[in-house]
DNA sequence: ACAGCGCTTCCGTCTGACGGAAGGATCGCC
DNA sequence: GGCGATCCTTCCGTCAGACGGAAGCGCTGT
């Protein structure tokens, strides 16, 4: 990213550079050398070492004892403002420990961002089924069940391009026909919820929800991952539309207000938490 | 910040100026308009629709369907690089949620810069006492167990720094004077935890352990936030110590190694937490 | 119809970003 | 202790691209 063009002579405007050098940063090397940066960036050394020392400067990266550079507090301090991020994540964090402490799981909060599901949260205790996403890690989002919830309550349009676009295969199980995901997304759309089993890793298992926000647009989804040997995911659905209900309450989305305190019954039949805006 | 200066003639460096944009979103606003952003970092109207278009290009920025601009959910993926941030809280998690479990209470991870502390976490119940501290929010070291506990394992420079300093009160147990701080630090590095009652409110207390790094020196400290008439703090010391040691560990940190299988016995004499680096 | 507001586009000016090159600072090796 | 290798830092003349005033656009309210 940020390649300079060196070739056509056109050199990209300073932001894209600096953003560049943040995009250099990444989950497998999450510190870096100058020259690193250089490399990976296509910047001269001399330009890339004025552009990083402004960030430091300002916090955004920080400098290391052993002179390497690494994302800084201060950016995360920013981002952390964000409010498809941090913000839906403190609503919904409550609900996501209620999931936990009734099944020691993992409990997951994401979003999508384009055809990827982007991890907001994760819950996990120490000897819960290993998933390898990572708070602030995609995910294809036909593969996930955050992913179907997702996307089966995304604008159609998306819908289409997911169904059409090419579906990576993870396991045997993961759905890789456009057909298929189609019909996957329509019963999603039905039951409210998305169970998605073995598509990731064989032995893993995810019953997901939508969370919806204050215009009833789908904006999240919770889900629960479980060893798929141990668990009947028919068993999970109510806890999982539960939290997501009370996530999608707390946002203050109209569809899942609380009923008058008269007939209020908390677990009366779903009033429809599928068929968002 | 970011003021043009434009009274001087000079202009700050590019670089400068799309972190002053990044800078204009607080938790109080985290959503401008354009024109917002240009009174806040005083830019040019062209300039900054210029500068922002850059950055939504980028994600850095997202453009709600009102118009109005906030923090992206790209950078937040970035931010959650930072290894002094998300890194450290992922590792602290699941020794967060058991405190949290044992206790429902509010439970926080926060690390030192400058002179404030910086929470990367918090849990706490829908019942647990109303702490007004948020994720990625920052609050003078002073007044907080966290900060007392980081603050006391800091370079000492720093912590003349923090006694000369102006201390702000927040209630009238707030630790104000130099000469108190001064004494209270030393005994948070005497005991290996810091206790901090009513600084913020009156009736809510906090104990926090210092939490060591793969070098032993102190990089967080994790707390405990309870109303202050129902516990005795001396019950919470050995969880809290338990639960930073145990992130300690996690973190690879020498003093908190487990001690060989043997003569492992996870509750003895703690082996001097304290007195790290 | 007009004023007010916020956003977008245009384009000539000139400044500050650019980066090649030279100069440290450390290392490890012979 | 000389020498190459690696990585970082500083300098400074050049010129492209950032800058921002001004004009235009699309609202909304009166």
């Amino acid at each position: 990213m940020t390649g300079p063009d060196r070739r056509t002579g056109t050199r990209p405007p300073v932001t894209r550079r600096v953003l560049g050098i943040l995009e250099a940063f990444t989950p497998e090397r999450p510190a870096l050398t100058l020259t690193e940066i250089c490399r990976r960036t296509g910047l001269p050394m001399a330009t890339a070492h004025r552009l990083v020392n402004e960030l430091v400067a300002w916090g955004a990266l920080e400098r290391g004892a052993d002179g390497a550079y690494r994302v800084g507090l201060r950016l995360w301090e920013v981002a952390s403002l964000a409010p498809r991020g941090p913000g839906l994540r403190e609503a919904a964090l409550p609900f996501m420990e209620d999931l936990y402490e009734a099944t020691h799981q993992n409990v997951q909060l994401a979003v999508l961002d384009g055809l990827e599901v982007v991890y907001l949260e994760r819950l996990s205790g120490r000897d819960a089924v290993h998933v390898f996403t990572r708070v602030g890690g995609r995910f294809p989002a036909h593969a996930t069940g955050v992913g179907l919830a997702l996307l089966a309550h995304a604008d159609p349009e998306l819908q289409e391009r997911a169904i059409a676009g090419p579906l990576r295969r993870f396991t045997p199980k993961t759905i890789c026909s456009g057909r298929q995901l189609r019909r996957v997304l329509a019963e999603v759309r039905r039951t409210g919820v998305a169970i998605s089993d073995g598509q990731v890793e064989l032995f893993a298992l995810s019953v997901a929800a939508p969370v919806h926000g204050p215009d009833d647009s789908v904006v999240a989804a919770l889900s629960i991952v479980v060893p798929s040997d141990a668990y009947d995911p028919r068993a999970l659905v109510p806890a999982v539309r539960a939290g997501a209900r009370g996530i999608s309450r707390a946002l203050g989305a109209p569809s899942a207000r609380r009923p008058p305190a008269s007939a209020a019954r908390e677990s009366g039949p779903p009033p429809r938490i599928a068929e968002g805006g």
